[in-house]
DNA sequence: TCCCTTTCTCGTACGCTGTACTGAAAATAG
DNA sequence: CTATTTTCAGTACAGCGTACGAGAAAGGGA
């Protein structure tokens, strides 16, 4: 068996390849020459292991997605959902490409499915039907993708979107912005912990409600 | 006044055209030389009106909320942020490639000023902190954009991921999964006004409680 | 009127991208 | 050995963003 001439790499190098590159350089240093000057084989070579590059973007999600680490379903839904939206939150700002790369790709690999699975596990004690947890999955995840895009974006600054927002506040224009730009101070920092706190248990007690405009009959 | 050669064009029919060219065909099929011939230019002659391509995107963006209607803002932050929240996903549905060309992209121009300024003062009857207004609107805006996106997705499901998930269920390894697909019937459509109300009412009402970790005592 | 300065136009060109094509190389099967 | 099958990788092509620079078109000053 095994007919032909064996191949000189496999997949999964490639991907790593390719993993290692987006972290170290960003997703647009992720090229398939790069990639392949990186394993040290011709550009062409790749598309023996992977058939195109967004097949390859694909790939890079799922097998980050590996890292995950496995979360114990403790049963209370709030510490469970804490618990995987902080590791997708790990998981994203050692990767900051994946917020990037995750939308408009397709549901990919099983890792990816593994972590749904978790999530819906998760849920189960909360005793909404299949179609609501999903949907609540697809809202947490994309708090996680949202927060942590503001988290990278906000540790650089650009000069001139400073620039943009000053002279907006000294233009009069926006007085709601002005003040809550000027008060600075507050007690406790908006760390992760604490939002994603108010988002799952406030959506999923939300959802847990029977009626959904039963709020002032309680 | 007004010496040299007078311009053939505008900034503004620049980016119209880019914003026409990205509704009809997508934000792929915005290129500089399609632009250009778009409203009879050279390439380089856009170089005129715009520093360059992601610039051209800012400006896209920016353009584009302009078309939001002017939100009332009542007094019931519930009723308002709900109107925010319909605009902006009006907003995106109208231009598919919003929520794609949105992450990665600074604070750009007035209307997205003007959009945050409606937003804090939609927040004002809470009595929040500025920085903690500023956290549940940047998380009501992912939320839209992900739930859009995910809306967007949906409509149009690939055969190979229906392949991946039917795989996947049928091997016995996600057994959550595999329920939650199957019970279909629910009673009431998980609408965007029904989940948007879920997100923001348990957002605010979450951020509003004065201890983060007095849920036991109340 | 002629010329200078300023500004916009746009053809050419460069380096980069993803990838189709093609023939050589290297393995096994007979 | 030859035939078959598979992978390797060089070449090539269309397309991208955009740097450069020559020409065109306006106003201002002589």
């Amino acid at each position: 068996m095994a007919r032909g001439r064996p191949p000189a790499h496999t997949r999964e190098q490639v991907v790593d390849a390719a993993i290692r590159l987006a972290d170290a350089e960003g997703l647009a240093a992720v090229t398939i020459r790069r990639i392949a000057t990186e394993i040290g084989a011709g550009a062409m070579s790749l598309y023996t292991y992977v058939p195109d590059k967004d097949r390859l973007l694909d790939l890079m999600v799922d097998k980050v997605g590996e890292e995950t680490p496995k979360i114990n379903i403790t049963g209370d839904w709030r510490t469970d959902l804490m618990a995987l939206a902080a590791a997708q939150r790990a998981l994203m700002l050692a990767h900051p490409w994946l917020p990037a790369a995750l939308p408009n790709r397709r549901l990919t690999g099983r890792n990816m499915l593994g972590y749904l699975e978790q999530s819906l596990a998760a849920l189960e004690p909360t005793g909404l039907d299949g179609p609501t947890k999903m949907e609540l999955i697809a809202l947490v995840t994309g708090f996680v993708a949202s927060y942590v895009t503001n988290e990278i974006a906000a540790a650089t600054p650009t000069s001139e979107q400073v620039a943009l927002i000053t002279e907006a506040v000294a233009s009069g224009d926006f007085p709601h912005l002005a003040t809550a730009l000027s008060s600075g101070a507050r007690g406790t920092e908006p760390s992760f912990e604490r939002i994603a706190g108010w988002a799952i248990t406030g959506l999923v007690e939300q959802a847990i409600r029977p009626k959904p405009s039963d709020r002032s009959s309680s």
